[in-house]
DNA sequence: CTTGACCCCTAGGGATTCTAGGGGTAGCGT
DNA sequence: ACGCTACCCCTAGAATCCCTAGGGGTCAAG
C-alpha cells in the first residue's frame, strides 16, 4: 500500500506505535510492517521527518542511545502526545465512518 | 471535518457521488453535505479543480447546460470512471481496515 | 572485502487541498 | 431600486504531506 493514501493519518499511526513503548525510527518502520503483514511499509524518508515534526510539535521526546556500537534515537510519547493520540483516534473513527457512509459499500468488512 | 484528512480519498468520494447520476459541481458539494449531515462540507476551490483533474484523467465527462438562465457543467462517469470507482472503493476498504488494525481501538464502531 | 542488515539524516520534487479572491444570474425583502 | 442570499463557475498561490534519491555510519557473515 502506498503511503500517499496515508496523508493526514501518518501521525496517528506513529503515535499509536510509540504509545506501546519507546521506539527508534527504524523499529517503528518494522513494527508497522509487522502489524500489517507488510501492507504498510514506509520509506525512511517518510518516517524520520515525520518523527521530527511530531517532536517539534511537542508530542514526542527523543533520547540518544548507544546499542552495539550503533546510535539510536529513541522516541517516546509526551503527555501531549498521549492526548493527541486519543484525539486523533477519535478523528480517524469519525472520518472513516463518514467516508464509509458515503461510499456505502457493504457494512464494515469483517476483516476476513 | 477538515478535508485535509481527505487527501487521497477525495477522488473516491467524487466518483461515488457522480456514480449515482450526473451532477454539476455545486450539486456535488450539496450531496456530500447532505449524505454526511454536514460533516463533509468542501469549499468550491477544492471541488472544481478536482473535477477538472478527474475529467483530464478520463474518469469523468462534462456537458454544459443552461438551467434557469444559469450555466452548469454537468459531470458523469466514463466507463473508465466506473472501473476506477470500484477500484478505489477496494483500496479504501483495504486502507481503512489496515489502519484500523494498527490503531486497534474497539472493533469497528457501531456508529452510535 | 563485499554485501546486507541495521540506523540516522536532508534536499528537492510531486501531488493534493485550502485560501482568497474573481466572475455571473435569479429571486426575495424592503 | 438596492442589497442580500442562493446558486453556479473559475483560478492563482500558499501550505502541507509524502516520496525519491541521495548522503552518512556500524556490525556481522560470506
Amino acid at each position: 500500500m502506498r503511503a500517499d493514501v496515508l496523508k493526514g493519518h501518518l501521525d496517528l499511526l506513529l503515535l499509536t506505535i510509540v504509545e506501546d513503548g519507546a521506539k527508534h525510527g527504524y523499529a517503528v518502520i518494522e513494527e508497522l510492517r509487522r502489524r500489517t503483514d507488510g501492507a504498510i511499509d514506509l520509506p525512511e524518508g517518510t518516517i524520520y521527518p515525520a518523527l521530527h515534526r511530531l517532536e517539534c510539535a511537542g508530542l514526542l521526546t527523543s533520547e540518544w542511545h548507544e546499542v552495539n556500537g550503533r546510535r539510536r534515537r529513541s522516541y517516546s510519547l509526551t503527555s501531549g502526545g498521549r492526548h493527541a493520540a486519543r484525539e486523533k483516534r477519535r478523528e480517524w473513527t469519525a472520518f472513516a465512518s463518514t467516508v464509509q457512509r458515503v461510499v456505502g459499500a457493504p457494512a464494515w468488512p469483517t476483516m476476513a
